[in-house]
DNA sequence: ACAATAGTGTCTATCAGACACTATAAC
DNA sequence: GTTATAGTGTCTGATAGACACTATTGT
């Protein structure tokens, strides 16, 4: 088979397409019972003066995970995390007008993250919910919409598989404030005694630590648990109830 | 907060650290009960005269979904398929000796593939045992294996969340034929009758044609059926059967 | 005492799996 | 008839959800 080879100058690695490769952080907490999306607003760049999702380069000799932890920390002063996953890749020819740019998002969740600070080149941070960002009625640069909407998605069903709703609460928490997160993800509520039964009974999930809950307001004390591994996948599913057969 | 400007020029966007992007493709069919991969030999490259998943540059003004698909189709002559879903970038410093290149890996299924053909610089193109490939007794270059064994996981999945099952199929398939690939892609053997039942019961998943197979060898000749939309989500999962809350 | 939250008992409907059974074809 | 596959009936054990109930704290 004879072809012109009018386009095999890109099979030539010295002659290969430069992409620009960034990173954009998809960073969830809990905050008063919402749902809510880290956003930075950028000092500089094509999303400046606009909201946009934390993210910057790869460097030339780093790896994207790596890329991903130091310009979440670089951006908005958030260090630590449990849980960091990898939620596609956004490539589409015009996604950034100054250049060819494929991004990796990430999503990952921070508990307790009251207000993030900006970063270097950063002019403001700051969390804003979940939904007023899926219904564009917060608006983000780019295709950073989407891309919230996908790591919601992702979040939704990951909550279901593994122990990862335990990274949203301290190292010691109570049941409550476990469904708690599971009814701020899905946006329903769970009946309290059922799932008590239901989240005890999986194993790898939660194990208990022996001590109470001080910090109750009023009524009988919990009992303390911990999840030792957020990533651990159920040996059962804990299933959104919305499922039913005749759907 | 004065800081050091000393990597500032990473944010230059005329100074970004150039990426070559390429795709690889996780090519699924099933030939003779067994889960197989498609695999080529390029003609140059760092991986002539090793086996490797097809792949190729993204060109400058393509999106990384055509690409993976032009990829695909010149590298191996395939040009069909229900099902295409990105799976993960791979994007380690040192992954392609020649330059920094990050790889979107795609997967997909094609049913009725009996043998790839050579493309444009390919030097042979086959297919292999994706067991043969996990457990590296068919070693592939570059991190390919891994891209592989994280393909298998993630049909694995979606096998039980869509109806995507039936991309391994004609556009008209028995319900045993369906069971089959349950069967083949999870390693186990299904209760016939349970099944049938199962899967009929499943709304958004198959839909009764009237015909009645005619290719049976024997016994009773079975309905036949279509799948409209492979990539639905079923209502309800169609559950791998090796999860026990005693496991 | 009452209010509030934690946690358990129990009933019911549903569903998965085991397996016997019937149905319809080729031979 | 026998054999093979398609498809159904039916039983059983597990589980999700509803909801009543008990348990343990503060006020």
């Amino acid at each position: 088979m004879v072809t012109a080879n009018h386009d095999q100058a890109e099979y030539d690695p010295t002659e290969f397409p430069p992409f620009a490769v960034t990173v954009d952080m998809v960073v969830f907490t809990i905050d008063d019972d919402r749902l809510r999306v880290v956003v930075i607003e950028p000092g500089d760049g094509p999303a400046a003066n606009r909201w946009a999702l934390p993210g910057g380069f790869v460097r030339a000799d780093e790896d994207i995970e790596p890329a991903a932890w130091r310009v979440l920390r670089t951006k908005t002063g958030v260090t630590g995390t449990d849980h960091l996953a990898q939620l596609g890749t956004y490539g589409a020819p015009d996604r950034d007008p100054r250049m060819r740019v494929v991004t990796v998002a990430w999503w990952a969740i921070i508990p307790d993250l009251p207000e993030p600070v900006p970063g270097r080149r950063v002019e403001e941070a700051r969390l804003v919910d979940v939904d007023d960002v899926v219904d564009a009625s917060f608006e983000l640069a780019f295709d950073h919409r989407t891309i919230v909407a996908d790591a919601l998605d992702a979040a939704r069903s990951e909550i279901e598989l593994t122990a990862v709703a335990a990274s949203f609460l301290d190292e010691q928490f109570r049941i409550s404030d476990l469904r708690q997160v599971y009814e701020t993800i899905w946006g329903l509520e769970l009946e309290p005694g059922n799932f008590q039964r239901k989240v005890r009974g999986l194993k790898g999930f939660i194990e208990p630590t022996g001590h109470r809950s001080s910090e109750s307001p009023s009524g009988r004390p919990a009992e303390l648990f911990t999840c030792s591994d957020v990533t651990a996948k159920l040996a059962v599913p804990f299933r959104h109830p919305d499922s039913r057969s005749d759907a």
